[in-house]
DNA sequence: CTGTAAAGTTAGTACTATCTAACTTTGTTT
DNA sequence: AAACAAAGTTAGATAGTACTAACTTTACAG
């Protein structure tokens, strides 16, 4: 079992490298908010364990090991949340400080628990993928709100920024997941989008919207069983 | 905030008090399973923090300060034990190794809402009390099964021994908490006890009636709304 | 191509938590 | 009172995780 430090170490680079392209010790230094030595000796550690590729002064790269590992955490992290959600009546602006230590919890039994009495959702409650068991993770669904042309009627589905003070915004807004949004409007010159939804019209500037992941209504005949 | 570690000295040091009158740095490293030099450095920093009272080669004692935080810390287990058993479904052999961990989450917030949706229980799965949110604890309801005579009716109250093999037995006998138990003879001999409950009837070895704490049948005209 | 800034590394320190080996104190037994 | 065993302590080592300061390498701008 690792420490959670180096779980949270996993987590951050396996974060990292689904944004960027290529990842460095200077990015995993900020993403944690330690010293980069922190970071450095850290790594070693990780490239010891077989966690990680690393050559001096090259791009971290985490091995199929690595992310498998990451992505579990993740897993236990995001059905944590859902559980605080669904089952305790958290608010989603509430949890994930709770999910950030409940992730390195060992205990298979106890999120097998969770998984099975949340019915194996596939999304947290901010929209994200939750990784299967054996850490294989989907891409965010949706795309952009600030894509969306007038007349477009969209269900919002993600988010690609889940800190509390933007969850505490959409509260305040009224806007959840699964709320069906219908563009009204455009503004051309800085991009912000009239939009309404639940009986509510409000105009989003571009920086929101472009944070809010939906789809367009009924997107696929849906799968099966699986709601979110 | 201590440390799982020092949160775990903490609990041990508050244990064993509640056992013996003197707690010694010898008790200590074998109850936590760790080396004398060790819980003696534990020790000074406990000390130093003003947690416990030590004088060199002198007994250990826990200062109120020190006290109430492992009665909280043990609160927070307990109420994770309940929760397990009665809103995740999991059996009362189980819980104890998830509450040893969840017991040092940092956060007030997860184990309020524990409470309040298990309606504020007195106590865990096996009996044991739960200290309020001051850190007072009652002490542990019963006498011992051991102690009873032939023809006595009680009901299980509590535990002296919450090992998963000690539970796993009991679970084979069908004995519960709450469980009805009446006291068909006694072996003057050995201290056995013939007991029937639930359509069962069997002889317990003197050794397994100790752990067995219980009240006479309606004990008090109980107090009003909490049950066990 | 060279100078410089950014990125990365190394060295040295600190603190927690653990260990073993060796020593000292205490308390009990002869 | 001496001897001894148990309990406690100290010293010294190791591993993990962090820091700052100083140095080296890389990459890019001119
Ligand atoms: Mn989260
Ligand atoms: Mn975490
Ligand atoms: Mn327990
Ligand atoms: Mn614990």
């Amino acid at each position: 079992m690792a420490s959670p430090t180096v779980e949270n170490y996993l987590k951050a680079l396996l974060s990292l490298s689904r944004e960027r392209d290529t990842v460095t010790i200077s990015d995993l230094s900020a993403e944690l908010g330690v010293s980069k030595p922190s970071a450095n000796s850290m790594i070693k550690r990780l490239h010891e364990r077989g966690l990680l590729e690393y050559e001096r002064y090259r791009p971290l790269r985490l091995t199929p090991a690595g992310k498998k590992q990451a992505a579990l955490i993740v897993r236990k992290h995001r059905l944590t949340e859902m559980f605080l959600v669904q089952k305790m009546g958290f608010g989603w602006e509430e949890v994930h400080p709770i999910a950030e230590q409940i992730e390195h919890i060992d205990s298979p039994a106890l999120f097998e628990r969770m998984d099975q009495l949340l019915g194996s959702p596939d999304f947290d409650p901010h929209g994200s993928p939750i990784p299967d068991r054996n850490g294989n993770m989907s891409a965010k669904v949706g795309m952009r709100l600030s894509g969306c042309r007038a007349g477009d009627v969209v269900i919002l589905m993600g988010l690609e920024n889940s800190s509390p003070e933007f969850l505490n915004y959409l509260n305040e807004k009224g806007l959840r997941l699964d709320a069906v949004i219908k563009v009204e409007g455009r503004e051309e010159y800085d991009g912000s989008l009239h939009v309404a939804y639940r009986g509510r019209e409000l105009t989003l500037p571009r920086s929101t919207a472009e944070q809010l992941l939906v789809t367009r209504q009924f997107p696929a005949p849906a799968s099966d069983s699986a709601t979110r």
